[in-house]
DNA sequence: ACCGCTCAGATTGTGCACAATTCTGGAGGC
DNA sequence: GCCTCCAGAATTGTGCACAATCTGAGCGGT
């Protein structure tokens, strides 16, 4: 059933597909994927699936469709009769995200760092093609553009690291810390900053055993910090704080 | 929006599903889940939305959804026009779920042993009812119980570690193992031992640094040991490699 | 003014019918 | 004998219509 024996007529295999459908489906995650990221789609907001349908020109059973994965992704929130939205992580959901992308992060650094020396050719080509990318995009301070890179470096180095599952994992994790950086960034901050990746870069080239991976916790943990994730569990509890020093009017 | 001021209505909050109707799917995605995980529903099986429905007593738009989210945590896999399968993980993806258990795993355990001590009375009291309850299905030889138990022992440490989303990671990872012991088990082989378990719980409690940590990188690598994970990347070769010493009986 | 009630409009949820595709078994040609 | 081709059956995919539920505004009572 699975197995076609050899002498079996040469049909196309058909290859699975790990829930979306290729084409349409998933470049529509992708899509709005990358507007949650770059916070066009702010934490929160309504996404009506008539309006998304209309959006991308596709049926409304599609958009249902592409909700549910992104709701499994916890990137979009489902609540029952009422709707998708852009999911609104907690603080203690952000630094959990966080936690686990060092827990992975690092093991993925601890294997690039384990392999064989010198790298290969087509390893340094993608690493320094990516480099050149978000140079571009810091340069022409594109920024849609470099939160977009900064996400897909990460992604890289999942991938050449040669643990498929492990990118997977990562792939829910960095669209998840986009949200929680969305929603609790400062005024005054700026993103994930092109220079952490250069100097990442170098150190996996150059092979000090241990210095990729400890810079790469101390970006990730450079990049939490620039958060502001204090209590404010409720917007009740929110209330009676902005109006606690109010100089009572009347 | 998503609050709700001290002064108004106190109406009641739906509370946030992440993409499975509580009673109805996420039932039934849990009842597959366990027959896929001891075995009823061996790697392959064909599971057609027509039969499941009528198994479950739901429409067939119902099981559709849940194949979707089963396919999305990679347990079935859906091939377009052909249907949901059981899925069937190759020696490397069975290996790349092991490694990133270890290294999820290994973070929770060390979590748990930097945890202030003594411990809480209700995490000993779940520790050792579980324990309890692992030894029951040991005595009765009760198979299937013994395999979820397995799993929920893996959970329940995560959860009490504190981190719900390595917790969710888990959950996955650990539905993906079942998965992979089912297609690679030797024919010889017990079940992840419960006496692994019962060493494991008592070396959190007991004190000894990393005692307990290195207790599951152990455990792990023995169920990954106990798989036969030779190449066999396809049947075609294998169908060669049953017929290499045949006496040729023309 | 404030609170609760009710009703229209909008939005989500679900079953059903039909279209599209694949699978099966058998007839026919080489 | 073996391969190819071709209906018919079975299975999956999709749009549509309607039911269920929620939202928000208006209205009357206190």
């Amino acid at each position: 059933m699975t197995t076609a024996s050899p002498t079996k007529t040469p049909r196309r295999e058909p290859r699975a597909r790990t829930g979306a459908r290729s084409s349409a489906e998933a470049r529509i995650v992708r899509s709005i994927g990358e507007a949650i990221a770059d916070r066009r789609l702010p934490p929160g907001t309504k996404l009506t699936e008539e309006s998304l349908a209309e959006a991308f020109g596709v049926s409304r059973e599609r958009v249902r469709k592409v909700l549910l994965l992104l709701a499994q992704r916890r990137v979009v929130t489902l609540i029952p009769n009422r709707g998708a939205f852009v999911a609104k992580p907690t603080p203690r959901e952000a630094r959990e995200v966080f936690e686990a992308r060092r827990i992975v992060e690092r093991a993925i650094m601890e294997r690039l760092e384990r392999l064989p020396r010198p790298l290969p050719a087509d390893l340094l080509d993608r690493l320094r093609d990516h480099g050149a990318l978000e140079d571009a995009a810091e340069r022409d301070a594109d920024r849609k553009a470099m939160i977009r890179l900064s996400g897909q470096f990460h992604l890289l180095l999942a991938e050449v690291a040669g643990n498929a599952t492990l990118a997977g994992i990562l792939t829910d994790l960095i669209d998840r810390s986009s949200l929680a950086i969305a929603a609790f960034e400062r005024r005054s901050s700026h993103t994930c900053s092109a220079d952490d990746h250069r100097r990442l870069i170098a150190a996996l080239i150059g092979n000090r055993p241990g210095e990729a991976t400890a810079l790469m916790i101390d970006h990730l943990d450079e990049v939490e910090r620039q958060l502001d994730l204090e209590a404010k569990t409720d917007a009740r509890i929110d209330l009676k704080a902005i109006f606690a020093d109010e100089p009572e009017p009347a």
